[in-house]
Formats: C-alpha cells, structure tokens, sequence
RNA sequence: GGCGAUGUAGCUCAGUUGGUUAGAGCGGAGAAUUCAUAAUUCUUAGGUCGACGGUUCGAGUCCGUCCAUCGCCA
C-alpha cells in the first residue's frame, strides 16, 4: 500500500432518488478507505453529485423550479445517506460547485489547445420530439420514423466541440497491456477490449440544445457535455488543474488507487477518461472497477417494476439488524464481481445470523465468558508463548492485506472468519472447559484462554473496516487497543493484550427473527 | 443481429495442463456436547456435472450442434 490513496465513487446523478446501488457502491469504498487508513495510509475517499444535463433541466422545468434548486434538494438526500450511514467520505464534490466549474473550464481550453478537442460538424437523423440522433443504421431500423412519436426523422447537423478519442486507440491498447489490472474484474476488461478493437470514434463533448451544463469556454452556446463534466470530477476534487484554494494541497492523492463503478458506466471510465486523461497529460489510476447490480428477489430492478431496493427498505434492514449488519452484507454478498447478486431478506437474515450471530458474536463472547468464570475477568498469561497463534495471525493479516489490495473485500472478511473459526475450533479440541475442573492443568488452561483472547483481538482489527460499531466494543472488551493512533503492526499483531488486562464478555450481535424485516406482504 | 460468457447437490458456487468413489458453504436430516447468543462439533444429502452427438483407453474438464440464462455492442 502506497503512503497516500485515494477512492472514488462515480459521482450520483442528481435526477435519481438514492437506491441500493448509490448505497452499496459508497459503502463498499468506504470499508476498502477504512481499511487503507487502518494500515496507515493517508486516504483520500471521493463522492459526490452530477448535477448538470438536459435531464435535470427537464426535470426541473417540469416542477416549475431551477435547475440548481431541483439540484440542491436531491444533493442533500445523497448527503443524508451518507450520514445515515455513517460513511466517512473526505469531501462531497458537487458538479455545479465554482470549483468544479472553474477547473473543467481550464482543462477544456487545454484540450482545445492542445488539439485534442475540435470543432466539428455532426449530421445525423435527429428524432425532434425526442431530441435526440439516431444512427445511420438505427434510423434504417426504424424506418426513419421515430420509435415514439412515428414522426418522421428529420435530417439535421450540429456543430458540436468532439473529443479525439480515435488518436489514443494504441496509447489505450499498450495501457490496458501492460496494465492487466487497469480494468477489473477480467471478464469487464475483455468487454471493454473487445469493444475497442471495434475502432474508437471521436465523441461529441458538448451540446447547443440545452444550456443546463457548464459552458464550453470561447464557445457561446456550447454546453460542456454532462459526461465529460461528471468524469473530470475525479480530478477538480484535487485540485490539478489549479488556481482553486479549497483543493490545493490534494494533488498528492492523484491517481486514484480505485474507481469504484457501475458496470453500466465502464465505457466512460475505462476508455473515455483514461484517454482524457492521456490528453491531458494526467497519470492514469490504478484500476477502475466494475462492480455487478442488485437484482431484488430474482429480479432485474427497474422504474417499470418498481421494485427498488430503497431508502426506507434499507432503513428497515438496518433498523432491525444494525448498519454493521448491512454493512456487512453489502461487502460479502454483493455483486463485486461480474455477476449480479440477488438481494431478499432470508439471505440477509443467513448471513446475519450465520457470520455476525454465531461467529462474530459467539466466539468473543465464549471466550470473554471463561475468562471471567475461570480468572475472574482478567487475561491469564501463557506460558506457551502462544503456541500457533503468532503465525496464524500473521497469515490472516497478510491475506487480509493482499485481499485490500485487490478489492478482494469478501476475501479480507473470510480472513478474519477464518481466525474466528480456528479459535472456535481450538477451543472445540483441546475443552478448556473441561481442563478448569482441575487445578492441575491451570496452566495449560490460562495459555488457552491467553491465545485466545489476542486472536480475537486481532481478528476484530481485521473486521472493522467492516463491521465499525461492533468491533468498536470488541476492541474495548478485549483489551482496550482501540486507540487509532496505535501504528498498524502495533495492532494487527498477535500478543498485544497485556496479561491482566481485564476481559469482558460480551454479546456483539442479537439474534433477530427471520421475519423482522421482510417486505410486509 | 454482432461479439462474449454462463448453465455442477434445495440455494450460492469451487472444480488445476482431460484420468481412480464430483467438492465447499448455507439450508434440510440425525447424533454428540456445554465455555458460549437453542451456540459449537461430527455424520448425512445418493446431484444423468443444461441437451444431443463427436474426439479419446478414459471428459464435468477438448470439439460440434441445440436449448436456456446473462453481459457488452448495434
């Protein structure tokens, strides 16, 4: 892990209410920035709202208000989910802030001089009530009427600033070769190289039929397109392209380690941004990945359906399970990888009860338990000098390093189940038990309960990116060490507790019923 | 329509360069046990490895066709 970071989430289209997808993406960066500054890293975490475009302006005008109040009111309610929950963003950039508006209108004028952007002219079959081009071969398709109105398609031209995304088809090529994990997962890379050997067009960056946008600079009537403005984002949060003191000093975080994003909207992050970033003589980020979509109890969700997963749903999830138990389940069961994963409450209510009940919760709590029954409260030493426990910490640790490292979030969590099931598992063999019946084995008896109780404690490092409330009062039964300002190898390693240091037991996480929050029928 | 996948126990999925009785987790069933939040441990599930052909001494693992689902594009 480098010694700075940073992390971003696409940027939430103001025209959307906040659903699952807006929620899972901003949390799964936020246990990936968790565990960043847990190892020392200096993280910059990165969200915020696209506020410009014809469809807010629409909107907008539909509800008889300005653009920039529509903008303003939805802003707010991503900002509420992320106090909600409690996510730990460094800043909440807004599209429409001067900040933004400044810097995209300097890096625009360095595209244009660098010949990178040019004016030039699009003619194509333009559908007038829908306001929008169809394709030569899609107008054929349609007949050349349009699909709604059955108008006939018009055709028209437009002079519009593109961008020469064409000229960086081979710098692209060598990138994503000898970045193999520029682009991730594997499956969402060969998409994006299969579409890129299909030839690269230059793309049209502004328009002159709305005028909710930034404007192009020495362009009257040109609005910067919603897109391009969204992308640059990433970087006007930093500062790069200067003359605004409120993200000076950030430049340092750039590139960005991961975007986190949407299958849907990898074309624009995997090709169009690096090649604007190429443009503009910016380093590339690390990786951009691609996460799959919630599907709700088998299906797609769609506003046809209306079947969002959404505010209140979620609220009722953690209202009954805790945000650590949503967390939780939106890091190891959700669609990280290229496959969607399905949402519905027995799911939830497995993992619940399988990972955070009866491991998470019950393992701490049988240990904290003999230790108070057994050394009244206070951790017994270990003449063993903790046997196996020192290597196995250490393993989970790196594998819990490794798995950060790669996005690999589930398999960080596993890491540290898996130092929980050893300890259950130790316990299961050798019955301490059974050995406190007998003062002879006393000794064997405090080395079991020492080893113990530091995997414990450590394990509980490794889980709170994930699990931070809990893990909060593990931390605190367990020894104390929850001081943030201890250095990473002082607390991800195995023997921190002091011998004495008094243990409580402790119940991390009820047990819920079944049916506490499933969707009244 | 073009390109690319996927289809393995009820559910979610592993299955190396083809080779003896096809695996894990969860759910279900049975048993043991008590330090613990009815926890934990052990045993168990007899699944034509989507269908049909082919290559091979031998295929879940290679080839072809078909069916189903899905992704990207148009």
């Amino acid at each position: 892990m480098t010694a700075s970071a940073c992390i971003t989430t696409p940027i939430y289209y103001v025209n959307d209410r906040p659903h699952i997808g807006h929620a899972y993406t901003t949390t799964i960066c936020d246990v990936w920035a968790r565990a960043a500054r847990a190892m020392g890293t200096d993280v910059f975490f990165l969200t915020g709202t696209d506020e410009h475009g014809v469809k807010v302006e629409k909107s907008a005008a539909q509800r008889g208000i300005p653009p920039q109040q529509l903008a303003d009111e939805n802003a707010a309610e991503f900002k509420r989910v992320l106090a909600t929950f409690a996510l730990t963003n460094d800043d909440f950039i807004r599209t429409t802030q001067p900040r933004h508006v400044t810097q995209v209108q300097e890096f625009l004028r360095r595209l244009v001089k660098s010949g990178a952007v040019y004016l030039g002219t699009f003619e194509g079959w333009y559908d007038e009530g829908q306001e929008e081009y169809h394709t030569e071969n899609r107008a054929r398709e349609l007949g050349y009427k349009s699909p709604i109105s059955g108008k006939p398609l018009v055709r028209a031209t437009e002079q519009n600033y593109y961008f020469r995304l064409s000229a960086f088809a081979d710098r692209l090529a060598a990138h994503y070769e000898s970045h193999p994990d520029f682009v991730r997962p594997t499956e969402r890379r060969n998409e994006m190289l299969g579409r890129m050997r299909d030839g690269l067009q230059d793309v049209p960056i502004t328009r002159t039929n709305f005028s909710w946008g930034i404007p192009m600079p020495d362009a009257p009537g040109h609005v910067v397109y919603v897109w391009i403005d969204a992308l640059l984002n990433y970087v006007t949060a930093l500062g790069l392209a200067g003359g605004d003191a409120s993200t000076e000093g950030r430049a340092r975080y750039w590139p960005a380690h991961f975007h986190v994003v949407g299958k849907e909207i990898l074309w624009f992050h995997a090709v169009i941004w690096p090649a604007l970033l190429m443009a503009l003589e910016l380093p590339l980020p690390r990786c951009v990945y691609a996460h799959s979509f919630w599907i709700a109890d088998g299906q797609k969700m769609s506003k046809s359906l209306g079947n969002f997963v959404d505010l209140p749903t979620i609220e009722r999830y953690t209202g009954v399970y805790g945000l650590d138990a949503w967390r939780w389940y939106m890091a190891t069961q959700g669609p990280i990888a290229a496959t969607d994963a399905d949402f519905n409450a027995r799911h939830f209510h497995e993992a619940y009860t399988n990972d955070l009940v009866n491991t998470v919760g019950n393992c701490p709590s049988r240990v904290g338990a003999m230790i108070g029954k057994y050394c009244g409260g206070a951790l017994p030493p270990d003449a063993e000098a903790g046997g196996h426990w020192p290597a196995r910490c250490a393993t989970a640790v790196e594998r819990w390093e490794q798995c950060m490292g790669t996005f690999d979030l589930p398999g960080a969590a596993r890491s540290a189940m898996d130092l929980l099931r050893q300890v259950d598992a130790m316990i299961n063999e050798t019955e301490p038990f059974k050995l406190a019946k007998d003062p002879a084995n006393t000794a064997r008896l405090h080395a079991i309960l020492n080893q113990c109780a530091q995997a414990v404690r450590v394990a509980g490092v490794l889980l709170e990116p994930f699990l931070p409330g809990r893990c909060g009062d593990l931390a605190d039964a367990f020894g104390g060490t929850r001081r943030e300002d201890t250095p990473w190898r002082d607390r991800a390693v195995y023997g921190a507790i002091a011998d004495g240091t008094t243990i409580r037991k402790l119940a991390l996480f009820p047990r819920v019923e079944a049916t506490a929050a499933a969707p009244k029928a």
